[in-house]
DNA sequence: CGTCGGTTTGATCTAGTTCAACCGCCGTGG
DNA sequence: CCACGGCGGTTGAACTAGATCAAACCGACG
């Protein structure tokens, strides 16, 4: 793995990491830090595709298949373990179990899609946003960055929006709604999670169930 | 690759090939055929996830990560290249290329979901509708589906309805509104393109633009 | 001949949008 | 030191895209 990485890119929160439409030269692991994947149309309307946290992979579809086709921004600082994308073949070849681990991890990013889409399909407002941040807390707490402090989602109701395709107005009121439940509290550019199970049935959501994981 | 291949599996227009919560031991291609992947919730709401075509693989989730979390049924009559899915860490091992493939088509899966979720986020009835149509002309076009007789894809509106998160009465009136502007024409369950560039520009879509492709 | 799945149409209703303010906080520049 | 502007969040009122309800049509098929 060793000849494989670069170095270490730290980034500050709202930087721009990878660009779409560029043919970016690099392949990134997140170490620590929150970023999230979006796309955007010319008229500026814009739709964040997930959320990145410590553990994944980023800027693979520009890696293997050319041009980056969506964009990802830091939302909190970011620290990247940087690759060099054309070893990537060299990488399977050399490395499959390595290899095979990529492919385990753009499948677990397809199933958390699936997933997203679910939400934009056919939930309802309330149940979108609950199932967000409960789907934030899980992921969050897998690996490990909920201590006995509780955790503060560095998000803010644009990114909230932006996610669900709903207007800022009534993600506010959908936030508040849920406030009001006690399931969750919102600070300045920032989410508590006060009661995780709530939120999953207010979502009508199970959970991630997601297998052993492999550290890349 | 021949080592590695099972079968092959033949079945009807309606029937289910993978079903969600199951650990199918197989992995297929698709060789001739429409499909579709989808997930339900309990209360019976569906999603339409993706349209899957000649040349795509089906049940990578589920052998790469056990459970499947969607399922698939057929569209059309389906003729399926069936892989055991056990064998696949081989494959990786000896065949690093088709290994890397794989990613390729995870990759390229990923592309299209992250475009639907743009879709169902920011995109009105008409675009997405539009944008749907366009999508699933230019997948069958890439893959020389499309020759001197005009491309017929066989799909309901409720097949519609349920991949753009419209109810069926709204997803007939958004697609007499592009049959009235010329763009398509409805048959029995079959929709024909009339003017995929229309569609496209209705959408606000640029196109898939993907690069040469592997055969599996 | 009845029935069933797919499509069509009109009327009514509502979830979510848009518009328009306003508040508090913080960083900047005079 | 204070005025100003911008960003994030909040709130109410008016509006509309799309949902829901209800009914009918049409061709295929037993």
């Amino acid at each position: 793995m060793s000849g494989f990485k670069v170095g270490e890119l730290v980034v500050d929160s709202g930087s721009l990491i990878l660009s779409e439409g560029s043919h970016s030269a690099q392949l990134f692991t997140v170490l620590s830090g929150w970023a999230f994947r979006y796309k955007t149309m010319e008229d500026g309307r814009r739709q964040i595709l997930n959320y990145m946290l410590p553990g994944d992979l980023l800027g693979l579809q520009g890696s293997v298949m050319g041009e980056m086709q969506h964009s990802v921004e830091a939302m909190s600082p970011v620290v990247l373990c940087v690759f060099q994308r054309d070893k990537l073949p060299d990488l399977f070849r050399n490395h499959p179990d390595l290899g095979y681990d990529v492919t385990w991890l753009a499948s677990r990013e397809e199933r958390m899609l699936d997933e997203n889409l679910l939400s934009l399909g056919r939930r309802s407002a309330l149940e979108r946003a609950a199932y967000l941040i409960a789907f934030l807390h899980q992921r969050a707490t897998a690996i490990g960055m909920v201590g006995r402090k509780p955790l503060m989602i560095p998000i803010t109701q644009q990114h909230v929006a932006d996610t669900l395709g709903l207007s800022i107005v009534h993600t506010n009121k959908t936030l508040r709604r849920l406030a009001q439940k006690k399931l969750l509290r919102w600070h300045d550019r920032a989410c508590e999670v006060l009661d995780e199970g709530g939120l999953m049935a207010a979502a009508g959501w199970e959970g991630i169930g997601e297998g052993t994981r492999p550290l890349i």
